[in-house]
DNA sequence: CGGTGTGAAAGTTTTCACAGCG
DNA sequence: CGCTGTGAAAACTTTCACACCG
């Protein structure tokens, strides 16, 4: 069917202009994660009422998002998952394998060390760093722990452009100059405090005991509920 | 001080009306972040331009969300960080200690039962639940594995009303499930997937892998570098 | 018919700008 | 003076509603 439109523009191409926002980006990461589920149970099609449906928005919210991006549609049927998959992954350059680096390879990051999770979305952990000389040298889930000091030869060498900060807070800071340092592009953030960064340096910030928070005021002031998941703030 | 304000309002009470957005109850979590840091450095007041200046929000975004809630302020002075921090944390729920339950004990449940952040802000894990025979009865960073059997009555004879959700993707719903089941009010999920839930029931999602998405994107279609001069005409 | 894609309307959040206070 | 608190304006996001398509 993509082959049946008319030209002017590529079906599933970018309209190129637009600065999207990034409340529609972090949908995109929903819709896709319900989308593999869907295709691995045997569905194949899916109207965006369906698909809104299951993540708690409406159908237009579907419509408008996809729209920033490209036609994706089919009328009268709906989307077909496969497409949409690959579109999306496009959209969010996860159709190439992401290595990335982390430094800090405390209780959590030992954790995440081992996360499947990574994986399934074309991530993977090429290099992890800490500077506690007990933990240089082993190797945990099956990767060599390096001292902090090889980070930037590792990064330059294997091309790397994002990491993780899994230090405590009071080494964040000092994390994120060497990873900056290093050239590393984006950083998600697991220490409970806020980074300084140069501009061109993106980054995400995961803080478990403020998603902790969001719930004690929810539960406290009995907010009434909007559908489903909270995307990251 | 605050005893020497005008009548009409209490000073720090809560407009008592307005549905507050969620996007400013998140922005309380890092201005209450933000200020404990500043208040254990030593600094005792804060002008909101400051505080903003800090996270990267304007100054006038801070005064409108702290004005959701009351007035915290002096002018010409600033807000004082030890009333502001309590205020904070009266307005998220969070100056009594809050017991939450974790389900899963796997490597990232291990990982968050050993994480100092959350007790920083006043939850604490009160038990942790597994379904497989070989965890039950250990001991893990001083929690006691229970069986999964027992959350309902743990959870009822401790009070408790938060949950967290460890589990791997395909037995989230059904963990989701128990937790509902035993009367918890509000679940962080862990697990890649969107749970389906009674709309009394208030939940917050954390993907790890969507988080990594989101950097993805943001280094995909990050502009080129710009110069590091740019001074205005 | 069932469903997309999309302008235009409605609603929400952010920024502006300024009166008022200590 | 420096800064808060807050209406009013601007910017942005969501919802509506409908032409069009297979």
């Amino acid at each position: 069917m993509v082959e049946s439109r008319p030209q002017p523009s590529q079906p599933g191409d970018a309209p190129s202009d637009a600065s999207v926002p990034k409340v529609v980006v972090s949908r995109i990461s929903l819709y896709l994660r319900e989308l593999q589920r869907l295709e691995s149970s045997g569905q194949h099609t899916i109207s965006s009422g369906q698909l809104g449906t299951l993540l708690g928005f409406s159908d237009a919210q579907v419509r408008k998002d996809l729209g920033f991006f490209g036609q994706f549609g089919y009328p009268g049927v709906g989307y077909r998952c496969d497409e949409l998959i690959r579109a999306m992954r496009d959209i969010l350059g996860t159709n190439h394998g992401w290595p990335v680096v982390m430094v800090g390879v405390g209780n959590l990051g030992q954790a995440l060390l081992g996360y499947r999770g990574f994986g399934r979305q074309n991530f993977s952990i090429a290099a992890a760093f800490d500077a506690d000389p007990a933990k240089v040298g082993q190797t945990i889930q099956g990767i060599r722990i390096q001292h902090i000091d090889e980070l930037a030869a590792t990064v330059r060498d294997r091309s790397i452009r994002l990491g993780m900060i899994v230090v405590p807070a009071e080494r964040a800071q000092e994390a994120a100059d060497m990873l900056v340092a290093a050239g590393i592009e984006g950083i998600v953030n697991f220490a409970p405090v806020t980074l300084s960064l140069p501009v061109h340096v993106q980054n995400v910030g995961v803080d478990l005991a403020i998603e902790l928070e969001q719930l004690s005021f929810a539960v406290t002031n009995k907010l009434p509920k909007p559908p489903t998941e909270t995307p990251p703030a």
